[in-house]
DNA sequence: TCAAAAGTGTTAAGTTTACACCCATGA
DNA sequence: TCATGGGTGTAAACTTAACACTTTTGA
């Protein structure tokens, strides 16, 4: 282990960030925390930490994620490594992003705040530290990118929701409107979006039809176009 | 600097790797390497380098690709971190690959052979070290969609090149034929690819209009769909 | 009774696909 | 003269986009 060709190269600190996406009431939200250790404490961050000795990347993001929220086996998916040499002030630190959807209802208050740990709009983001801005435009580029072919967007939302829901999670991620009576053709031509007998009288007083993601039933047929 | 709560967690050395996509005689290739250090010493490999103390991680791509090619200013896009433990049989190494696309001519035999450097068609890759192919792998899935709207397929081209080799081009990038009058019509749409009055001869006895991208004109108009 | 959200089809415009022959030249 | 690659247009199929009114029910 560690040959001589190697150990002549320099070590840094390898961290991960995550941009935990989630919608509440119409609008696309990421968990943003006070950081709470110097340098910079106190300023709105990602969630973050450093990789282990003997711990893949990748499976440090889903360790980071699973302390912040308690959640495991969330969808996951690598953004990118971020490795300017001046991006923490700190020291240098080669941070590797992550984004993750969430069901935000999965998450409670007292989780979120035990972490000093809060959702915030899309809309109106504070300023955040080093690069954590540009992480999460990234992470929305690929988010947007994703969306339009893979049935990810169902993550963030209950297991059982309204097509007004699907259409309001849709339309705040693109940052677009969409035609109401075009997009539930569609979704009515995805045969693993069945619609249940429930029924949702919490944001309309006739009730709306609540519907459900089939995920056998997309591995079946996955032909995905929204 | 190094203050110590970061001073806390464990450093990894953090390497580049370069996937160098060029075009020649209608086929996709990439340029690879015999690796010249242990271990696994002489097993075909991207060419890769170690990130320096005081060095961006994208500038150590740029580095390691002009070490290799002696080009500067060329196209590079990251495709990723690949941070698993056991990745690396030498020591834990966290590597960031790239994707670099090139003009194949513009790069000498002599270059190629100094640094024992090959170019390999994708069609007929030989067994890769490490997660290597997973590399090459993952930057074709972002060359096949980046190509569909951005003109980076120009890049693989000489400054002058006729349409059926552009043609060829997506078509080895795509894996899948293309009607030859559908893809002519497209390009004739887009104002930005301009013929010359210069003629190939070297490929008809008839002759083929050269073509060239002009890139401002490009800015000014971007709408690109092939 | 009325405000608020749910639900529902058709048509025109645009895009994509399929398809086959003549041309110019060097060997 | 013929083999090779270059160059050209149209019609049908399909996809996308635009658009407005009725229903249900709780307050």
């Amino acid at each position: 282990m560690s040959p001589s060709y190697y150990s002549n190269y320099p070590k840094f600190h390898v961290a991960v960030d995550c941009i935990i996406f989630g919608f509440e009431r119409g609008q696309l939200k990421v968990l943003l925390q006070k950081r709470p250790f110097e340098p910079r404490q106190g300023e709105w961050s990602l969630m973050g930490g450093f990789v282990k000795r003997d711990e893949d990347v990748d499976d440090a993001a889903k360790r980071v994620l699973e302390q912040l929220t308690g959640l495991r086996d969330i969808y996951m998916k690598q953004v990118g490594a971020f490795g300017s040499v001046n991006r923490d002030s700190g020291d240098r630190v080669i941070s590797i992003a992550y984004v993750a959807l969430i069901d935000i209802e999965r998450v409670t208050d007292e989780l979120n705040h035990e972490n000093s740990a809060y959702w915030e709009s899309m809309n109106s983001l504070p300023p955040l530290l080093f690069d954590h801005k540009d992480m999460i435009d990234n992470a929305l580029g690929i988010l947007r990118t994703l969306i339009n072919h893979h049935p990810i967007g169902f993550q963030m939302l209950p297991p059982l929701f309204t097509l007004t829901q699907l259409q309001l999670l849709y339309e705040a991620i693109l940052g677009e409107k969409i035609d109401k009576r075009n997009f539930r053709k569609r979704v009515s031509e995805m045969s693993f979006i069945e619609k249940t007998d429930a029924i949702d009288k919490v944001t309309s007083k006739r009730g709306a039809a609540l519907y459900q993601f089939n995920f056998t039933a997309y591995e079946q047929e996955p032909n995905f176009k929204l």
